[in-house]
DNA sequence: AAACGGGCCGAAAAGGCTTTCTGAGACGCT
DNA sequence: AGCGTCTCAGAAAGCCTTTTCGGCCCGTTT
């Protein structure tokens, strides 16, 4: 079915068109379109017309060329299918998008070579940035000072602290929850965490020991370590309870152990917020607000930090201070059902 | 901080630079690195060597200029939160990722405006061709057949038959869904799913309807249509329990509905899958292996949606046939332990 | 010996746009 | 009348690469 005339025909209109069709000059007609000031007013509209009349859009391909600048940038994502790629993305695009950036995406799957050939075909198409975020807010290493572009890492810092990272506050985020329980009134707070090898589950764990000591208290046991999943969350909640039957509060490090946490609760005939109050981690709606009851969690504002990037990264690019060094950004409880005042 | 000589100083080498450092002319190092055969061997390794040297990386921004082909496509997506346009995307990244294309994202939050926007920035960088991805099943409006360039409608179809969409197959799934659960020797099956507005609830019905019928079978009462949620999976089972209590299998609209319909199973003393057996759709699978039992699901292959998508697209670029109408791709059913054959 | 044919290289154009520089015309001033 | 000054339009260079075409040098043929 391949067609010589199809729907798709005609060659989009260039400048000179428009020039021919208004009867000027091409430089006439670009200082015209670009509000520049050696034109005469009617011969300006005069080209306006004539670049609507012909659906004119500028090559930005031509005018990148020339201006060394291609108002792109490269977003590079270890794992596509984790959910915090998704919203620093969204955040970066939004910092962006209204503008005149356009955000080329690649997923390296994890994968040093592939992200190494990314990086080569990003800076060949001659993009005026890179954002890199990472999967977990552990250090990763740095893509190298010698690009010649700026660079902006998010989620996951950078090693080197030459480069500019913007994370997430993970130990502030361990302390407000902490504060949330405390602020209800919750004196004996259980951790059951995950994989004790994540920066984000020491970091955590760190935040809410500190905000316990500051309040003259401790956690009820040692952290839980375990792994980021549901399953672990009833394994640890079921030993917490045969040890520490007191228990009046427990912090998950995840959504998906929070989940498992009240499941083995109710289970076990203990009201939840009543009896103990649950958090969570992460605030992913398809869990928080499908548990019974909704789920207390903290957001880590990643739409935010996604923002952040990209307004750091737009600002080097404009010749702006290049800031390096890892930045934090604080982290918020959203409150739910599973966590209220006692009594 | 800022810095007259940053670490990011030097511009990328050029052409010119490698052709005065091998000390030949552009013309001869053109065609030098690109393997034409007008070149004395002992010239060509000359430039490859200035090529290494300088680290030379041809800029793509210039060759898309004289080519008229940028290798570069868009991805216009209409939420990117939903964890339906994700796959596609990794497929269709997939699909280019290898050769020579990079992907634009753009996210236009379900707002046509942004949209048209989106598709006019893309248009003015001259994409070669664009995808569009879509949160739900339903046809959606098409671009428009005025385009420049091919365009490509992904698990959304496009209104316009004259326009490719590429489309898991609804019908089909709930059709293998229910030819699952007839192999595992359930006969007495319910249908709960969710908003009956959506395309993608209503095809599954109509599969699973015409399966059954097939098997001289029907629904053990009416498909529940209701809501997207754990929510209302609860509900519905609870009603369903009541008016029907000699279900044997529940097929579940969502993984979500899935997870609701599952607790209130256990609540009432049923036992999963001995006594009902439960599948879901989506294979989402936060949802599915966090599940007690692990879920039974149907993937739609998404990925493989995403890659076919790229594949028309890629096709229709390079001056092939340019198909058009809806294509439908199967479905899967991945067996977990929620539903076995019967003792 | 003259013509011819390859092999190899370089000059130049093209692609679409922006910007600088030059030039033409109009106007006011001495 | 002559000169300087403005305003506005156009010519041309430049961004970086690919490709065509012309030309040079040598070896071969008649």
């Amino acid at each position: 079915m391949a067609q010589a005339t199809g729907p798709s025909r005609s060659q989009p209109a260039t400048l000179s068109d428009v020039a021919r069709l208004a009867g000027v000059s091409i430089a006439t007609a670009s200082k015209a379109l670009n509000g520049r000031s050696q034109v005469r007013a009617e011969t300006r509209t005069r080209v306006i017309e004539a670049a609507e009349r012909l659906a004119f859009r500028p090559n930005q391909v031509a005018r990148g060329l020339l201006a060394g600048r291609t108002g792109t940038v490269g977003l590079l994502t270890s794992d596509l299918e984790g959910r915090f790629s998704i919203p620093i993305l969204m955040g970066a695009e939004d910092a962006f998008g209204a503008g005149e950036v356009a955000v080329f995406l690649c997923d390296a799957r994890g994968d040093a070579i592939r992200e190494q050939h990314h990086v080569r075909a990003l800076l060949g198409r001659r993009v005026d940035g890179l954002i890199v975020v990472g999967s977990r807010t552990d250090p990763r290493p740095s893509l190298g000072r010698e690009l010649p572009v700026p660079v902006v890492y998010a989620y996951a810092p950078s090693e080197n602290p030459e480069d500019l990272s913007i994370v997430p506050d993970s130990v502030g985020a361990g302390r407000i929850a902490v504060e949330h329980l405390l602020a209800c009134g919750r004196t004996r707070i259980a951790h059951i965490t995950g994989d004790p090898g994540y920066a984000a589950a020491q970091e955590r764990a760190e935040g809410a020991r500190a905000a316990l000591a500051g309040a003259g208290l401790a956690l009820v046991g040692e952290p839980r370590f375990g792994a980021w999943s549901e399953g672990w969350g009833r394994a640890a909640t079921a030993m917490l309870l045969d040890q520490h039957p007191e228990v009046d509060a427990v912090l998950c490090g995840s959504d998906q152990i929070a989940r498992g946490v009240i499941d083995v609760l109710r289970e076990r005939g203990l009201r939840v917020p009543e009896d103990v109050a649950v958090m969570g981690f992460d605030n992913w709606r398809v869990l928080t607000s499908a548990s019974r009851p909704p789920l207390t969690s903290v957001d880590m504002n990643l739409e935010q930090v996604g923002r952040a990037a990209a307004h750091a990264l737009f600002t080097a690019i404009s010749g702006g201070t290049r800031r390096s060094g890892t930045e934090t950004l604080p982290c918020r409880v959203v409150i739910r059902g599973s966590t209220v005042p006692l009594a």
